[in-house]
DNA sequence: ACCATAACGGAGGCATGCCTCCGCTACAAC
DNA sequence: GTTGTAGCGGAGGCATGCCTCCGTTATGGT
């Protein structure tokens, strides 16, 4: 446990050594990516494979549960939020956690599936929760600590204040960027 | 369209006349709140009949279509939401507005089916939203004309502001408590 | 008390999704 | 090129959900 919690797991799932297999096994990736995006965890594998152009066994064979392809995809996700925060840390602290989070919105926006999981429990989930958060909660440690952000805020209370606004289809983006500043001034320091 | 949208719509289902089968519509329409509240708008409809210990024939008498049922669901809760706003129209202007937002917060926490259907598009949640704005509004108003809320939030800014928070799984209330606090902050007239 | 009939409930046909199994294909190692 | 084998794909069995239809039940008016 006392390693480093940094990193994303692992998946149980291996990338195929034959070029074809390969090429199907990236096509059902990005197929799930999209099928999970648009209807949520419970998306039809039969579509997913019809989506990639694979028969339905190749599914299986790579990623023999639902759970399997569901954290495969999951896993990459979460791969590049950490990445964003990383890219984040260079910038002044409020606007590195101001940039993180716009990051965090506009690309969960649509991913449903994503959303849904935020408070799923399991091994695996809490594990990819502990890379994130790893990964981004130092942005509002500085941005607390330089006195722009509010102390009494838990990275955790953050999350959820702006992940909901992740989740609303917004009139246009106009209106999301709006209300993301709303949420993000209930963060500043405050009045009282 | 001009004469008074501020009543929710009337569903085109009726309650029977006899005995019996009243006590059935009703059961029905209970277990259907539970189901669509737990597994969203896709809930089995088999499982509902169940829940309510009535025949599927029965369920498909009172409500033909999926959608009928849900309507009749939906149609329910909007006017409890618009009965809160009526009570709470006798608090002062922020009070007033904070106590429907956290009734509203409260009340949808575990409806992730009404949630769902707040960004659907369909003549009866136009109506259902246009009902419960016309309820609601009057509260942001009052705030926005006695100055501690900001002017540049329209209502629908605040819902999508606040009903993110509603969805998200909290570790317990006071958190919850917290994160509302936040986003209220933010609609308060800001330091800018 | 009777009975016309509104209401009941579930069997069953159809569609869709899950997952296994196995005969066929084509890659890559030689 | 040949060939052993990893990989392919879809037929098909099972489960579940949707919805219709109709023989049975029991309510409420008389």
């Amino acid at each position: 446990m006392s390693e480093q919690a940094s990193e994303p797991p692992r998946v149980a799932v291996r990338r195929p050594h034959r070029a074809d297999a390969r090429r199907n096994f990236d096509a059902l990736l990005d197929a799930a990516r999209d099928a999970f995006a648009e209807h949520g965890a419970g998306a039809s594998l039969e579509d997913i494979a019809r989506r990639a152009g694979v028969g339905i066994g190749t599914l299986y064979r790579n990623f023999p549960t639902r759970q399997d392809l569901f954290d495969s995809v999951y896993v990459g996700e979460i791969e590049k939020l950490c990445d964003a925060a990383r890219d984040a840390a260079d910038l002044p602290a409020w606007e590195a956690l101001v940039a993180w989070l716009r990051h965090f919105v506009s690309y969960m926006a649509t991913k449903r599936a994503l959303y849904e999981s935020l408070n799923r429990d399991s091994e695996m989930f809490r594990s990819c929760r502990v890379a994130m958060y790893a990964a981004a909660e130092p942005l509002l440690a500085r941005a607390q600590q330089s006195g722009a952000a509010r102390a009494d805020a838990s990275f955790d209370d953050v999350l959820r204040l702006v992940s909901g606004i992740t989740s609303a289809a917004f009139v246009d983006d106009e209106q999301r960027e709006r209300v993301l500043g709303f949420a993000l001034d209930g963060l500043r320091t405050g009045p009282a």
